[in-house]
RNA sequence: GGCGGAGUAGCUCAGCUGGUUAGAGCACCGGAAUCAUAAUCCGGGUGUCGGGAGUUCAAGUCUCUCCUCCGCUACCA
């Protein structure tokens, strides 16, 4: 196994207000970041902001400032959220940075000298209010107006000079594009013979964007610009050895919505830069809100934000990622979300470590009590927590965290199942070396699977190691000490009412 | 229109190359227990596996067809 793991977000547009998509994105991107470094491997998470284009001129015009001044007001709410979700991002990138700049002009140059770049007029119906070219067929909605015929000069990229060159790649790399209905999706796409990229725009008409380093009289098009930034974090071309350690990206995690733009305009620009691809692109689903529309009148609509503060964040991480089945949408219910909490995080996992350490106060004076000699169903303890880490790996790797989830949650209910075969409050009064045993091995169940779901729910699970004395991420058996004190602690997660 | 998914218990989903009485979690009903956040444990399913036809000793699992939903894509005269 490649011993870095380097993983993306999509940069967010800073038009948008922060939301419960991108929130989702970036959490998933967190959790995987956590699991990779947990099981030792090196890690790399970038996200960060899409700063140019014309919405983002057009909003700071409106507002009356400058496109920069409009950016660095936006940036610091995304900044904000991510902290407030816990997300451990090695780095953000804005695209309006200088190391950023520098990047797109040397990757556009390089393409330009393999003679990828040319240029060409285009002729077209052009929409005034909208500022941007449409199709015939827009022109008829009537939906746009101001149209007129425009001729213009621009730059194009040679994108279908890659077409076939991309298919076999993806041909012979099945995890290149997940999930695969997603693949079959852009081989489908990829049918039609593929056009050349327009990646200019002309600075009378949009002047936001990063300057083309061979004709100072237009930007660069607000997505090759943006695409590029995976590799600006690592500084690609700037004599260090960031690149080389880190890329290939191990995945592209996106939205469903911009899966062209990373299946097909990225890996051709990639291709006639002479960079290797990466790993995996994968497109995840949406999360809708509800079986029925939100409506105001209807006083349904949530905001999962505000669970946040009601509940905790690592509620919030667990249902997203437990719920969610990836690459499929998603209904967010309130009620499915209190359902979980309550029967998952307060019942069985919260719940067991109550048991367990209030029998160990009241019987051992707080002192975690020695294993001593394992009997069956004790060593049965051993080996499903055993065989669980590893198949935990087996199923993040397949990027089938739901299940991952679902298996540790099964784990902790045979820990439920073990207390009560066994019975150590019964026990205790008439073999206290054997309660202990028990005690001892159920709590270092629950330490494992605590490990486990750590990188799901880092705060509250720390909260446990922390109240076992056993603040580390070894998934071997036995890193519970005996004799150690354990530190008192709220109930982990409450139930909801 | 073309291509590709999906339709399995009330809900969310597993069911690999066809093979014992079709599974899990949650919800629901009954019981046990009382260490614990009234949490836990045990027991309980009469599900037309979307409809129909076919192949086979045997089909949720393969073939055909129809219905419904979704995604991508193309639009004729």
């Amino acid at each position: 196994m490649n011993n870095y793991f380097y993983i993306t977000t999509p940069i967010y547009y800073v038009n948008d207000k922060p939301h419960i998509g991108h929130a989702y994105t970036t959490i998933l991107a967190d959790v995987l970041t956590r699991y990779n470094r947990n099981i030792g491997r090196k890690t790399f998470f970038l996200t960060g902001l899409d700063e140019h284009g014309q919405k983002v001129q057009q909003a700071a015009e409106e507002n009356g400032i400058d496109p920069q001044e409009h950016c660095n007001q936006m940036a610091p709410r995304f900044k904000e959220l991510w902290q407030k979700l816990h997300i451990s991002n090695d780095d953000f990138i804005r695209t309006t940075e200088d190391r950023h700049k520098k990047v797109v002009k040397d990757f556009l140059q390089i393409v330009m000298d393999n003679g990828d770049i040319y240029e060409s007029e285009y002729e077209g119906l052009y929409s005034v209010s909208e500022e941007r070219f449409i199709t015939e067929k827009e022109a008829e909605s009537g939906e746009f107006r101001d149209i007129k015929k425009l001729k213009e000069k621009n730059y194009f990229f040679k994108m279908s000079k890659y077409q076939d060159a991309l298919i076999s790649h993806i041909e012979s790399n099945p995890k290149f594009i997940q999930p695969e209905h997603r693949k079959n999706e852009i081989l489908g796409f990829l049918r039609q013979p593929l056009n050349d990229l327009c990646i200019s725009r002309p600075k009378s008409r949009l002047n936001w964007g990063i300057e083309l380093p061979f004709d100072k009289d237009y930007v660069t098009y607000v997505w090759f610009d943006a695409l590029i930034n995976y590799i600006t974090a690592l500084e690609f071309n700037q004599g260090t050895e960031l690149f080389e350690s880190w890329w290939p990206a191990s995945y592209h995690l996106i939205g469903k919505d911009i899966l062209t733009t990373h299946a097909v305009y990225w890996p051709t620009m990639l291709l006639s830069a002479g960079i290797k691809l990466p790993d995996s692109i994968f497109a995840h689903g949406w999360w809708l809100m509800g079986e029925s529309k939100m409506s105001k009148s209807l006083g349904n609509v949530i905001n999962p934000m505000d669970l946040i503060d009601d509940y905790g964040v690592d509620p919030v991480r667990y249902y997203l990622m437990r719920e969610m089945v990836l690459g499929q949408d998603s209904n967010f219910t309130m009620g499915s979300f209190i359902q979980r909490y309550n029967s998952d995080l307060a019942n069985d996992f919260g719940n067991l470590l109550s048991r367990v350490t209030t029998l160990i106060k009241k019987n051992y004076d707080g002192k975690i009590p020695e294993p001593g000699e394992y009997l069956e169903s004790d060593l049965q303890i051993r080996l499903k927590g055993e065989s669980l880490s590893s198949k935990v790996e087996m199923l993040i790797g397949e990027m089938r965290l739901n299940e991952a989830i679902e298996d540790i949650m099964q784990y902790i209910r045979t820990v439920n199942k073990y207390m009560e075969d066994n019975a150590p409050w019964k026990l205790v009064k008439e073999d206290k070396v054997a309660a202990g045993r028990i005690l001892y091995v159920a709590g270092e169940a629950l330490r494992l699977g605590a490990v486990l779901l750590s990188p799901v729910m880092p705060h509250r699970t720390g909260i446990l190691l922390d109240a076992l004395n056993a603040l580390n991420t070894n998934t071997s058996w036995g890193n519970l000490n005996p004799n150690s004190m354990l530190k008192d602690h709220e109930p982990l997660f409450p139930r909801i009412k």
